[in-house]
DNA sequence: TAGAGGGCTCTATTTTATAGAGTTATAATA
DNA sequence: TATTATAACTCTATAAAATAGAGCCCTCTA
């Protein structure tokens, strides 16, 4: 057991659940588009935007723009760092509440 | 895969690290005294204060007072409720990164 | 009933999330 | 090559939440 616990080392990308849902959705599908995020989380355009791009930031998933009968369709994948961030999350959550800290 | 993802219904207290660090220190201790988690988290008082009222507002922890050497001393432990919310966020958590949504 | 001190509440500040309007970028078409 | 269309983004403003710290309150002992 350590003197101090650190919690500001905890991956605070996943202190929100909207961004735990993306990386849910993105972590059990290929790619998906924009559109398909919003819709099935029925959030705006600018809180989805905004929550993408911290997650572009981290790395943890990509953009790929296309344009599909006329139209601009974003894409949004994994990435391999976002994956092992995902692991690392599960496995720090699961030994918070199994060993001692 | 449902239609929809509610990820509202994503227990929030859940969506704070300096919270998931008390449930873990209470998980895995019988009770523990407000300046033991102060010292061990580096939080200020009313940080602290604010969110351990959290959690026994949502019955998670319940605190009871002692006087020990003249001094007051707040000791707080994980209730039943705590725990069994501790093991569904557990396993959503896994669920989200393993199955289908 | 006065004194002491831990832990709380309260207030102010900072940070973060959210909503929605407006802009941007690109491909097809004329 | 200029125009048009539109999805997705950026930007701005608002709301919500976390944080810090000063000071109060409560219960003990003497």
């Amino acid at each position: 057991m350590a003197d101090t616990f650190d919690y500001k080392k905890i991956d605070g990308i996943f202190e929100s659940r909207i961004r735990l849902a993306v990386l849910s959705i993105l972590a059990t599908s290929e790619k998906v588009e924009f559109a398909y995020l919003k819709r099935k989380l029925k959030a705006t355009d600018g809180n989805l935007g905004a929550h993408l791009k911290k997650l572009e930031d981290a790395k943890y998933i990509k953009c790929e723009k296309k344009f599909i009968k006329r139209k601009p369709v974003s894409f949004y994948y994994l990435t391999n760092t976002g994956r092992k961030a995902i692991e690392s999350y599960l496995s720090l959550v699961e030994n918070l509440f199994n060993n001692a800290e």
